[in-house]
DNA sequence: GATGAATGAGTTTTCATTCAT
DNA sequence: AATGAATGAAAACTCATTCAT
């Protein structure tokens, strides 16, 4: 084995055999022969198998984080609430493989009981989101509805397209989705008599945005 | 053990195991512990784990295919949107377990390969909303869009709701869900300058009705 | 495998093994193969090697308790010394193989940590022991030495003989053994002028006899 | 890692762990983990973990073998005895691990097997135990008893008491233990009418002494 | 129907040891 | 001297499944 490049190449192992496999059902021999690293190289980097998939799980999480946390909160509220689509649907397209691991239902449960820095950088995502949309529900313009409905409005569209694009079951082309989907999203959250230009040059002060205690987590 | 009620016990068992870890996750061993019978029992009565795991896919998709079908198809666009997103919340609210059941990844793929009536239950279940929707879509009564597009804007918040409600994340009640949701998905299709109540007397023809390959099956 | 033994023959094979080589020494593998018991029984019967060496302890820390109890406390005072002497050397003689074993130092520790009816039954064979010493003491018929004084002097020779016996080393017999270091022990606890018959007819009251907590355990 | 001190640190932290867990049940691992330095540098300095062992036996015997040897010879014969326990009991307290160590069943057949020149230190100490009962038993200072038995009575009670001493289960105090179990050894092995003053000059000459083969040994 | 001992292949994990840096 | 990645054989352990009772 080349040194030092042997904990990567047992991270991107791991992750195929994850996703044809799933995680129980992948066993530590799959992964050192995809890999081609040996057994003792595996326990060397990682604890186990559980803990090459919560070291896949912080990656994914991160780079998750980073890209809801790059969405633009600037603009139109139509556009700030169309930019969330297409964050998400661009995210996963570009980690495809990535994305569908997280999906694994099994994945995320250890991960929040375990890593607590994990917790962390998801709650700040997460953070991000509502900020956004508490923002523009205060302004009046969006219809004033729970959070969590809101976000369910904007991204779980988004996330049931991606799933069926996942298993080749997705007949609109992602430029459809993203065309459709946040045009959908803005349909559903525009307040109807409203000013339709007003942009959004700043997002205001937080003023009075409280966190909320959230314990479990999910992608969308 | 009481006569004539093991089947059912490892049954519930093996629901409660497989949502914790998974199928491939759970042991026999697990299952034999957790329900109280014998390891003989429970291959008395099941051909083993996957059988089991296919026992309780039949059940749950029996009942969600009879939920999707008692969807009424009739009233007004709006009233018969409304009626998909409460129907499944109503479902799922009912049976949690068999909803999270049937969300995990690796159930359905085993059914589909190995139960051919139970694809056809989940065909005619699917077939039934593409119906609904062609059929709204034909008469002008919603937006234009990609079947399965319009799918994910009615069923994707009502989902990402739901995950949320069982992650005990959620901060909505079902009954502030079932209105907000469906009224969301009602205002993302709905064609702003049309009748409003414009009432479906009766689902039309399936004139043209294709039946498109579909690979993979998920709930929503 | 012939049903029904095959857990007294791992017993007895995995004995046999922890005296070549030790508890760390031995693997699983070299208990199967003498046993002809297979993997699976092993574990279905133990909980691993440290378990098997549990239940030898246990099996073992019984039968010594019962001797230890077994010794006669009635005669002169030479004759319950000597008693007590014979009965830890014949003892291991007829449990060679499980002496040497409970002599393997490694072996007791979890035991005293994991088994607490385990300690229980030591806790009583030593306080039988106690008994008597303390009853002699308080009757003037042996020096007035700290409780475990006497005992050590009582038993360290025995073992230490025993000992060099396991390992081939013993230049004296048995019977030579039992009847000099017996003698032995008389000597060193005997007051010199006092009467040599006084035989005790029934160990006096336990009156005033403290229970101490002793913590570790060795059989001598 | 301090320059000079690595080899010192590992023998230290390897004693402690053969201490606990035994040397079988003791790794590499565990070695390095406890004394803070690399894989790399233990092999540096050692050939394995039997090397390690070794050479903490070579050291712990060395110094056994010079306080065995350190005893005074001359005296009374009561003097001499009482010299042969508390010389037990003092270097086992002052080399507390070292001792316990030794008297792992698994430390010292390797030595003998391997290092050849251990087995001479440890002869030649047995042999001036040996020398001093031999020469009092025949002048007649000390009752006739096969020379092993006369080694278990007078270090047999130490040992037994320096066992529950390590664990903590000793009531007597060490000066105590001297005292009494020194006195009980010369009770012992003291000729009832013999002259009580006859102080022996010198040790005779070793003549008739005959090295007998000892296959394996022990410390006591 | 029910039981739980028995099976043995497969999987996970440990560990002494080597070696390039 | 020191480091820690890499190795691979051996050991520990799991588990679905069979079967005599």
């Amino acid at each position: 084995m080349t040194r030092g490049q042997t904990r990567g190449l047992i991270l991107e192992a791991a992750l195929a055999c994850f996703l044809e496999k799933g995680i129980a059902g992948t066993s530590i021999a799959e992964i050192r022969a995809r890999s081609g690293a040996t057994t003792g190289s595996i326990y060397h980097f990682f604890g186990g198998k559980e803990d090459i998939a919560l070291a896949l799980c912080a990656e994914g999480l991160t780079s998750w984080a980073e890209a809801v946390r790059a969405v633009p909160a600037e603009g139109t509220p139509e556009a700030v609430i169309r930019a969330m689509v297409v964050g998400v649907i661009d995210w996963a397209l570009e980690n495809a493989a990535m994305h569908r691991f997280l999906l694994q239902g099994e994945v995320l449960a250890p991960v929040a009981a375990r890593r607590s820095e994990m917790v962390d950088v998801m709650m700040e995502a997460r953070l991000s989101q509502e900020r956004i949309l508490r923002d523009l529900t205060a302004r009046g313009a969006i219809r004033p509805l729970a959070w969590d409905l809101a976000r369910a409005i904007i991204l779980g569209p988004a996330e049931s397209y991606l799933k069926a694009l996942a298993q080749g079951a997705a007949a609109a082309t992602p430029e459809e989705a993203k065309r459709d989907l946040g045009g959908a999203a803005w349909a559903a959250l525009r307040i109807p008599g409203a000013d339709r230009d007003k942009s959004i040059s700043k997002v205001g002060a937080n003023a009075g945005l409280k966190r909320r205690r959230v314990q479990k987590f999910d992608l969308l």
